[in-house]
DNA sequence: TTCGTGAACTTAACGGCGTTAAGTATGGGA
DNA sequence: TCCCATACTTAACGCCGTTAAGTTCACGAA
């Protein structure tokens, strides 16, 4: 008889309704703006009802991140095609501004809040750490030890990570400055896609190996 | 009779008693750590007592930054003398990593957090924008406009802005990646001066003008 | 010398937050 | 029919920033 499994079902709707009314709350205003009790209003429960479906606030919002890492890594894997390792950087770089803008409250929870999870080594590869297809930087770091190995580099830099994360630094500077500073009327911002597109540029030139320049 | 002038220096002396203690609330564990009552209770006063001296939280800790601000600026007076721009553009990110790398709490506060500052032109004028020896954007930028003018980049970087906030960007994303994730056990984290000094020398020697190389 | 005043401070409270403990209703299984 | 697990609610705790109202008291004027 399907009665538990109905009972399942409907637990799951519900689930599914708290991360609804979460979701439109937190991409609008941000971490701060989804509370426990304006979460709960609108779906017509007491807060408290939250918590059989959620351990607790982070980890409500953390599954509502989950979805968009996955678009970060999908988007990462339309790039893997592009022959050209160092175009394929470029590329790179191209979509993680894009993805940075179009979710800047979760860009801002993933990659500018300090977050002290500890992870256990197991729990780091079920979750696919080091494989490019589920893993960003991991993706970012083969297509650096592929240029690497197709000597497209200066033969001065040797270290794939140094590399990568000097790279990634750079993108990431970009992002993170418009979406914190974006309303700061102090500065006379350029188009962050255009100033995004410098550092790429300029940054994958300078590790280039010369050519006809 | 000097009464009242005692009577303000006291009022002074409590007013540094706040700042002090919030300073070491701040600076050890960040903003949300400095609580009114927290601090209040760190000198014995109620909580209600602070807002005689600050308008609210946020004016308390702005204050607190402020200094930071100075040593800041002061950092990149120093460097003033050097004569070759592009060294004094390498000597800038230098500076400004080691900044961020002293004062993290201070660094998230006023480069990672969305500050809905409306400050009017007159008021900023009077901050002293604009002004190389007091704002450190200017600084850079002036910096950037010398190595323009000596020929020092190659000829299809034109705009001052672009290529400020280009390099900005990278130092900062750095330093803010560095800050907000040191603690992730999921990255393999280079020294964090090291991958500063990549992405510096990188930017810059893609922006010079080709000679030997 | 007394009195009024104003500044510095406290107490009490408000409305918010995340979260927990304890209670309640209900519907399926024995 | 009764039991009990499940899904929920109510009430509360201890935080938070902040405000309103009250208290204390040294000074300056009368």
């Amino acid at each position: 008889m399907g009665i538990t499994e109905r009972r399942e079902r409907e637990k799951q709707e519900v689930r599914q309704r708290i991360l609804d009314a979460a979701r439109e709350l937190f991409v609008k205003d941000g971490y701060e703006a989804v509370t426990m009790r304006k979460v709960a209003d609108a779906i017509e429960y007491s807060p408290t009802a939250l918590y059989l479906h959620f351990k607790d606030k982070e980890a409500l919002i953390r599954e509502l991140c989950h979805e968009d890492f996955l678009s970060l890594a999908r988007a990462f894997q339309r790039i893997a095609r592009e022959p050209d390792p160092l175009e394929r950087l470029r590329k790179i770089g191209h979509a993680y501004v894009d993805f940075g803008l179009t979710h800047p409250n979760h860009y801002r929870l993933m990659f500018m809040t300090e977050r002290g999870v500890q992870t256990t080594d197991e729990e780091q590869k079920e979750m696919g750490k080091g494989n490019p297809t589920q893993d960003a930087y991991a993706f970012l770091r083969a297509t650096v030890v592929e240029a690497l190995l197709k000597e497209k580099l200066r033969p001065e830099f040797t270290d794939p990570d140094l590399i990568s994360q000097a790279l990634w630094a750079g993108v990431h500077g970009v992002v993170s400055l418009h979406v914190a500073m974006r309303h700061d009327s102090w500065m006379d911002w350029k188009p962050v896609r255009k100033v995004a597109a410098l550092v790429t540029d300029t940054m994958v030139d300078g590790l280039a190996r010369k050519k006809d320049r």
